[in-house]
DNA sequence: AGCACGCCGACT
DNA sequence: GTCGGCGTGCTC
């Protein structure tokens, strides 16, 4: 037999499956998905097996090494989407199967340094034979970046022949293992044994005491540690099993990243609303039909009990779910709920985890132990094989897309399986993407919509404050006199307020009052950030960071000041102007520890704390009955950015932080500030109206030629030599011209908002089309021909759908 | 990705 | 004359 694989190489040329022969002993073991080690060239690497035949065009073929998986990670759904991606998003294939797995299955690859002939490399250089000796594993990598000096000594000796290079390939896939122990003779023989130990041998004894007790001895299996828990003597356990009564051995253990107990809850009753919308989901479920649910609810409608029981069907049917969670709504809260009705049955994967602990989460749902899985955006290649449900839960948000390769969208993948399932796939939100709706619009995806809050509580009243009128009469502060009046209120009622600030940090740049001149990065095109615990200047894109220069670096002037405003900077100015008020600040640089996220939640919800301040992260989930004010510092951050989405996102975020408020008994209020306080992202945010927010948005989209009304291709490229990037960028702006039907647009090159990034410049072209036959033909030309073609100091990515422009 | 092959400039 | 730069091409 001979095994089609696809080699760990993620480049042009190896993409394109390699056929091997299969040793008759591994001929057992080898089925389409599972790893395998192969010679490729004169290495060896990790490869992937998509298909198996019986005759190959290749006269000498080289065997396979060795199989590393004993279960196929990929299933064959997994290999045909792995295909699929890959000419979607314009990557290589492995690269495909690589974003489907845990990073845990990633091979590691190291060269093992081997002495071929001792004597005669004692003869030659006994300094390097003796070093090498000393060495207990000589890993190459490993000598050069401890002793660089080796390196030329021992590329002489391997020319020489005294010594040669082995190729390691390291599976860091491993299960954690717990020491375990099998009985391996009869009842009978247990028996004897016990009746021949002495007095003595008590503990021994009380062993064979607890075994004879088992009612399944052969396929006894137990874990030594959970022996000596019920009392028994891990020596006398050893005794045994030297005795070979019993054999010493391992079971694979789950690690168990969400270790706490939590309360079962049952299925709510639903409102008249939430029954109308879960009702469809469940016969579409039944039918075996494939459907798209677009959920627009309004935030506290109960979206989250309309998945809870939609899942409760699919795990009633024997089928399995994947749920989508953005990121930063993960939170154990949110786990809480799904494991709170499904208990075992949930997997969780998300970033917080340990490559192990996501390694196992994965197993669970490969080897079948649970039924739905809640994760982020990677979570939907869940490596089930009877999906009967995918759920988006805010479907709108960008962090779906991946912003590297492979550049897939969720939601685009999830309906790609759930067609091959024929099952349906419910996206949920309170603030769709304008393309989803417009779907919904079209009856592509069935629109289901919830309109009232579960518990009838009225959505808060929102205020919006003019910052110019602020500035106009004198007030610099990041707080109009309103907004501060109303913190001061809250704080004599003792009741909670919210403040959110869409950048952290102390300020955003460094400039001098004198001439003007902006503190930039030497190696990209962009200000850097003034980070105050380090008191260091940083960029953001390289991570290059420079001291705070006393003086202007281009005019001597002292007068550098910092300007634009952070978290950080925000949070010394209240403790000035309300210094009695308590504050926890929440932004990535406060939570950057493990569970401190959760901790600062915690304190808040104990009202240890009487205002909360953060960014982008607490504008989600959050669920706090004392909260009665929320405050947005400043609506606009989002609103100016060169992008064409950037109403959409202010829109959705301004909804989502007023969300926050008065989500109980006490009322909630929200106060927006801003400089565009007649913007419609605004103002329709201010009165709940996603409606009227859709209308004028696709307004604009239809008469700028943007989504939905035409699809995007960006194509960035990069080079160190500014001329270079320009012709190359010139050139596939013309191909495309020259290629494309004349119903697309094609715009650029031009040069982004950020010219310069890590010493290579910047050239964008773009593609609006709406129907166009030739165009992944072209891209996948385009690609060929300048990644290929020797120019490697060229860096070309092709982004379709973008969901950024920078 | 790696590695060899092959063709041109600067040195023991 | 040789060493070594990296442009080009191949790996079942």
């Amino acid at each position: 037999m001979i095994a089609e694989v696809y080699i760990d190489i993620p480049a042009k040329p190896v993409n394109r499956p390699f056929d091997y022969r299969i040793p008759d002993d591994l001929a057992e073991l080898v089925r389409p998905g599972v790893r395998v080690t192969v010679p490729f060239g004169r290495t060896r690497r990790l490869g992937f097996v998509t298909a198996l035949k019986e005759k190959s065009e290749f006269k000498q073929l080289k065997g396979l090494d060795s199989v590393e998986d004993h279960v196929p990670v990929l299933t064959p759904e997994l290999i045909e989407l792995g295909g699929w991606l890959a000419n979607q998003t314009l990557c290589s294939t492995v690269t495909a199967f690589q974003a489907m797995l845990p990073a845990a299955m990633k091979a590691d690859y190291k060269k093992l340094i081997v002495i071929d002939q001792i004597e005669r490399l004692l003869e030659e250089d006994p300094e390097l034979a003796a070093f090498l000796q000393s060495v207990k594993q000589p890993i190459w990598s490993e000598i050069i970046k401890a002793h660089p000096e080796w390196a030329k000594r021992m590329q002489r000796a391997i020319k020489h022949g005294l010594i040669s290079v082995q190729q390691l390939v390291k599976n860091q896939a491993k299960a954690k293992k717990a020491a375990a122990v099998t009985v391996e003779v009869p009842r009978s023989s247990l028996e004897d044994e016990l009746n021949q130990l002495g007095k003595r041998s008590y503990r021994q004894k009380e062993v064979l005491e607890f075994l004879l007790k088992q009612p399944d001895l052969q396929h006894f299996h137990e874990t030594i540690q959970k022996l000596v828990k019920h009392g028994l003597s891990r020596e006398a356990i050893m005794k045994l099993a030297e005795k070979g009564l019993l054999k010493h051995g391992y079971i694979e253990q789950f690690r168990d990243p969400y270790n706490r107990p939590v309360d079962r809850t049952k299925p709510l009753s639903l409102t008249e609303e939430q029954a109308h919308a879960l009702e469809p989901i469940l016969t579409t479920m039944q039918n075996e039909e494939h459907k798209v649910f677009l959920c627009h609810g309004v935030t506290g409608s109960g979206k989250t009990e309309i998945y809870l029981q939609s899942i409760q069907r699919v795990i009633e049917q024997e089928k399995q779910a994947i749920v989508l969670v953005p990121e930063i709504s993960l939170t154990p809260q949110m786990v809480s709920r799904f494991k709170g009705r499904f208990g075992d049955h949930v997997a969780v994967m998300h970033s917080g985890l340990s490559r192990g602990e996501k390694y196992d989460e994965w197993r669970k749902i490969r080897e079948e132990k649970v039924q739905v899985v809640v994760g982020a955006r990677s979570a939907v290649f869940a490596p089930f094989k009877k999906l009967g449900l995918i759920i988006i839960d805010e479907e709108h948000e960008s962090s779906y897309k991946q912003e590297d390769m492979p550049r897939y969208h969720a939601r685009d993948v999830a309906i790609h399986r759930a067609k091959k399932h024929h099952c349906p796939v419910v996206l949920g939100s309170a603030t769709p993407a304008l393309e989803s709706f417009a779907r919904a619009q079209k009856n592509v995806y069935t629109l289901l919509s919830l309109k009232e809050r579960v518990n009838h509580r009225p959505l808060p009243s929102v205020h919006i404050i003019d910052l110019r009128e602020e500035l106009r009469e004198g007030n610099r502060s990041v707080f109009s006199k309103e907004l501060l009046e109303k913190i001061k209120d809250r704080l004599a009622k003792q009741e909670q307020s919210v403040l959110f600030l869409n950048r952290r940090g102390y300020s955003t740049f460094m400039m001098c009052r004198s001439c003007g001149a902006v503190v930039k990065c030497p190696h990209c095109d962009i200000s850097l950030t003034y980070h105050r615990a380090q008191q260091l200047l940083k960029c953001h894109y390289c991570g290059y960071e420079q001291a705070v220069p006393a003086a202007c670096p281009n005019c001597s002037s002292d007068a550098m000041r910092f300007f634009g405003t952070g978290t950080q900077k925000v949070e010394a100015e209240l403790n000035r102007l309300i210094p009695e008020a308590r504050v926890i600040r929440m932004d990535v640089d406060t939570t950057r520890k493990k569970g401190s996220h959760e901790k600062l939640l915690r304190r808040f919800g104990k009202e240890e704390a009487d205002i909360l301040l953060g960014t982008q992260m607490i504008a989600k989930g959050l669920d706090f009955p004392k909260v009665t004010l929320v405050g947005v510092l400043a609506a606009d951050s989002l609103l100016h950015l060169p992008d064409f989405r950037a109403s959409e996102k202010t829109f959705q975020l301004l909804t989502q932080v007023s969300g926050r408020a008065g989500r109980h008994a006490l009322p909630g209020e929200v106060v927006i500030q801003s400089y565009a306080p007649d913007h419609y992202a605004v103002t329709d945010a201010a009165h709940h109206d996603y409606g009227a927010f859709y209308q004028q948005e696709m307004l604009l989209r239809k008469r700028a030629g943007y989504p939905p009304f035409y699809y995007l291709v960006l194509i960035s490229l990069s080079h160190p030599e500014p001329a270079k990037a320009a012709e190359s960028a010139e050139r596939i702006a013309s191909i495309l011209r020259r290629k494309l039907s004349h119903t697309s647009q094609i715009y650029g090159p031009v040069v982004p908002s950020v010219a310069k990034i890590k010493d290579r410049y910047r050239y964008q072209c773009m593609v609006k089309y709406k129907r166009e036959p030739e165009l992944m033909p072209v891209l996948h030309q385009i690609m060929q021909h300048f990644q290929d073609s020797g120019k490697a100091q060229l860096q070309l990515t092709v982004d379709l759908n973008p969901v950024t422009l920078m």
